[in-house]
DNA sequence: ACTCCACAGGAAAATTGGGGTA
DNA sequence: TACCCCAATTTTCCTGTGGAGT
């Protein structure tokens, strides 16, 4: 029998129009944010008028359909103008320098003229070739800088006010910038020179409550399953867990495709709560696997190596035995180790990633040091950072653990229990404040 | 009160590597 | 091919630090 047969059949049992709920498609409509396009709409409205329009910030955390709903504007206004208008969309987590930023522009602006390279233009031929590109196009330019926050933080801000500061005077005023943002507080870590160029107008998308979730997803469900085909139940569970992750819109509607593909797989009627759980526990999988499997090298061999120092006992690592099992794992595989000082560096990406928790703490006379310990299941992440060609040489074989302080029994190290004890006091200190 | 461990993490120098020009 | 520019990445060098031991 055919192995895929069984599929074939289960066909259309659930049904099966998914990519309706894929990331990238942006739906025709977006219920709960009528208020938010309208805003928009009247600050953008000024093009038809001949005015540039003021530049908008608008803020708002992730999956309150701030991307879509203004690349849904900027369609419509495209449409309303018949193209008078250019527009240019990059995120600023992909292009976090100037250059990349100017260089996506002035690519994304026309195709005409030749493509700049990724490197080696100066900066001021690449404004040269901006200029000449936007006065190449008749009416307005729109560019919308997605989690623009990444710029500001690189190197305070500089790199955004370098942006602005050439989009502005370059352009005989023709340029306007959206930015989009799920950090509230970059406004306060903006230079006021930066805050007055930037805020003329600014726009707030507050979270989904689990209402408005239940509503946007009954809205993206239609077409693409049967009525009836997934429980009222399951519906109102995704929304419930979509409320509690700060009303995150697209995560809702990520785990209802994944748990519609669990009961198409399953073969089931219905999708149920049950399915939904499932998709949760998947999705969380998913994610952890892709940051992993993504991990540069370096941060692998560093990530294996906390796992590894782990392994060999229950209490906690220290910065110090995590850098010689390093050492000794890039000693083995043959390759160049890091010096600590940007291994440390990575094992605070790591944490940021969220797959190792740190907590700096004294040992006193025995110095001051971090605590680390991997956040999740040893054995699952170290499946994962095999998967790497580079890595998988290290299956089997083991290092010895270059133990420090086992010797100290007076202040004992802090045991995995100790550890969640004092991240939970940080925690509460950190409310408190 | 003072020392000193074992690092954290800032600043600046050095290296790397794409891309240009002569 | 040799050599210059530039940005990104790493290394080198450095100062700072919480608290057990003295």
């Amino acid at each position: 029998m055919n192995p895929f047969s069984k599929y074939i059949n289960s066909e259309n049992k659930v049904s099966a129009h998914l990519e309706l709920l894929n990331e990238s498609f942006i739906p025709d409509s977006f219920p709960h944010r009528e208020e938010e396009i309208q805003h928009l709409v009247d600050i953008l409205s000024s093009v038809i008028r001949n005015t540039r329009p003021s530049n908008i910030l608008i803020y708002g955390k992730t999956g309150t359909g701030k991307t879509s709903t203004t690349r849904h504007v900027i369609s419509l206004l495209k449409e309303a103008t018949n193209d008078r208008v250019t527009t240019c969309y990059l995120n600023c987590q992909v292009n976090d320098t100037p250059y990349s930023v100017l260089t996506t522009i002035v690519n994304g602006l026309s195709d005409a003229g030749e493509k700049i390279p990724l490197l080696g233009w100066t900066t001021d031929r690449i404004y040269g070739e901006l200029v000449s590109r936007i006065n190449g196009l008749s009416g307005f330019v729109i560019i919308i800088l997605d989690e623009i926050d990444k710029l500001v933080e690189k190197s305070g801000g500089d790199s955004l006010y370098v942006v602005l500061k050439i989009l502005e005077e370059s352009t005989l005023s023709k340029v306007s910038i959206i930015g989009i943002t799920n950090d509230t507080n970059i406004m306060s870590q903006m230079e006021p020179r930066i805050k007055s160029r930037m805020n003329q107008e600014s726009l707030i998308f507050p979270p989904y409550n689990a209402t408005q979730l239940k509503d946007i997803l009954k809205f993206r469900l239609r077409g693409v399953t049967n009525e009836g085909l997934v429980d009222e139940g399951a519906i109102s569970l995704c929304a419930a867990i979509g409320a509690q992750e700060n009303g995150d819109a697209r995560k809702v509607i990520n785990l209802m495709r994944i748990a519609i593909e669990i009961a198409e797989r399953n073969g089931c009627e219905k999708v149920t709560e049950k399915e939904v759980y499932a998709a949760r526990d998947k999705f969380e999988m998913d994610v952890v696997k892709e940051t992993i499997l993504t991990l540069p090298l370096h941060n692998k061999i560093i990530l294996l190596s906390t796992i590894v120092t782990q392994e060999l006992s229950d209490k906690l690592l220290i910065t110090g035995e995590i850098m010689d099992n390093y050492r000794a794992i890039c000693n083995e595989l043959g390759f160049q180790a890091l010096t600590s000082r940007r291994a440390s560096d990575i094992l605070s990406e790591l944490e940021e990633l969220g797959l190792v928790i740190t907590t700096t703490k004294s040992l006193g006379r025995y110095g001051r040091t971090r605590f680390v310990r991997i956040n999740g299941d040893l054995a699952i992440f170290k499946k994962y950072v095999l998967e790497d060609d580079n890595l998988s040489l290290f299956k089997g074989k083991n290092v010895t653990r270059q133990a420090r302080f086992d010797n100290i029994s007076g202040e004992e190290r802090l045991t995995k229990e100790g550890f969640d004890e004092f991240i939970n006091k940080m925690d509460q200190s950190d409310d408190d404040s």
